[in-house]
DNA sequence: TACTGCTTTCAAAGATTTCTGAAAGTTCAG
DNA sequence: CTGAACTTTCAGAAATCTTTGAAAGCAGTA
């Protein structure tokens, strides 16, 4: 009866940490669901069935076919089959890094560089064509658009730093965010 | 007439910006409507009122009253008055910087940090009361979760690091940021 | 080919978020 | 103190996002 107790509990700490990832995937803008599905796989040594992670997570068939879509399209997750057996099932893909660099790359630089694009056109279009006596403010609006492209540009700067990096070797870029946490 | 041309213009293209900033801030978590209005004002030199905004923004009273609110909560804009004016004026705060580190730690951090939590926890927990013959799947999910929680604290380090930097010099983040782009 | 068991699709229901605008609240000049 | 001018609040409307489940689709036997 430990056993059982002690299953019982581990089955509920293993569905908070697919909550936490959950949450984290959410604030994030992906689809909460799709946090605590990979979880559950990730933490498994073993492939499931749609129909295990229908019960596991409480949600219906169609949901579990599109977020197991979703996050095949994402790459994060594999199908496979055993043999003499119908059902797909579906594993995490443990490179975890891969799967932020990737998702950082095609969603989040994505977003940075369409906002640094505008900036840069605003900026252009102002400096042309200037009215008489209106110098100064247009002057003011272009200093400030500078200033948000800045930011784009460091946020842009941070991404590429953290998709490259992580190619290769994640050291050095932990080893920095690390020193500089009393200066 | 080409002065009218070119405000008419101008107008089109702040916006174009404004809203480049809301999708930046509503992907991020923020409501859209909060970046346009931030920006419309960051974009001024001179102090709107409410109706003004409204007019802009095309929103209600009661919108551009609530999304106000908002934004002052995060301290990212100010209330002024007029002499022998009613009305109360707005305008942006111009400190970026301080904006996002104070968003970036208020919200972000505080994400990764109740993540963590679960995280350890569960390591903690599955560590202790492993069923016999249990080892090396327990084995298995500790080191998985062990994983997560590397990622979350190299999420913690950069944001700490992003943090820290901005309140005595952003020049080195930068430095960093951009030196590591072919490696 | 036809059947069986599994998967996908998608219209509609349900949940959640965001917005509106009228009413209540506040402020201040007179 | 009063009333006009402005702001805030909040219940309900509207828009948006997410989930359901039944029907259609498909793939692997027999």
């Amino acid at each position: 009866m430990l056993t059982v107790a002690t299953r019982e509990q581990e089955r509920e700490l293993l569905h908070e940490v697919a909550d936490a990832v959950g949450a984290l995937m959410e604030f994030w803008g992906f689809k909460r669901v799709m946090g605590r599905l990979w979880t559950l796989l990730y933490l498994r040594d073993e492939p499931l069935s749609a129909a295990e992670l229908c019960e596991q997570l409480e949600i219906s068939t169609g949901a579990a076919s599109m977020t197991l879509s979703e996050l095949e399209h994402w790459g994060v997750i594999r199908r496979s089959r055993k043999a003499g057996d119908r059902r797909e099932y579906f594993e995490a893909e443990t490179d975890i890094w891969r799967m932020v660099s990737r998702v950082l790359r095609e969603r989040e630089l994505v977003q940075v560089e369409r906002a640094l694009e505008v900036f840069e056109r605003a900026r252009t279009l102002l400096s042309q064509r200037i009215a008489p006596g209106e110098h100064a403010r247009v002057k003011l609006v272009t200093e400030r658009i500078s200033r948000l492209a800045d930011l784009a540009l460091l946020g842009r700067g941070l991404l590429q730093a953290v998709v490259q990096q992580g190619r290769v070797d994640l050291a050095p870029l932990m080893r920095f965010a690390t020193s500089r946490r009393r200066d």
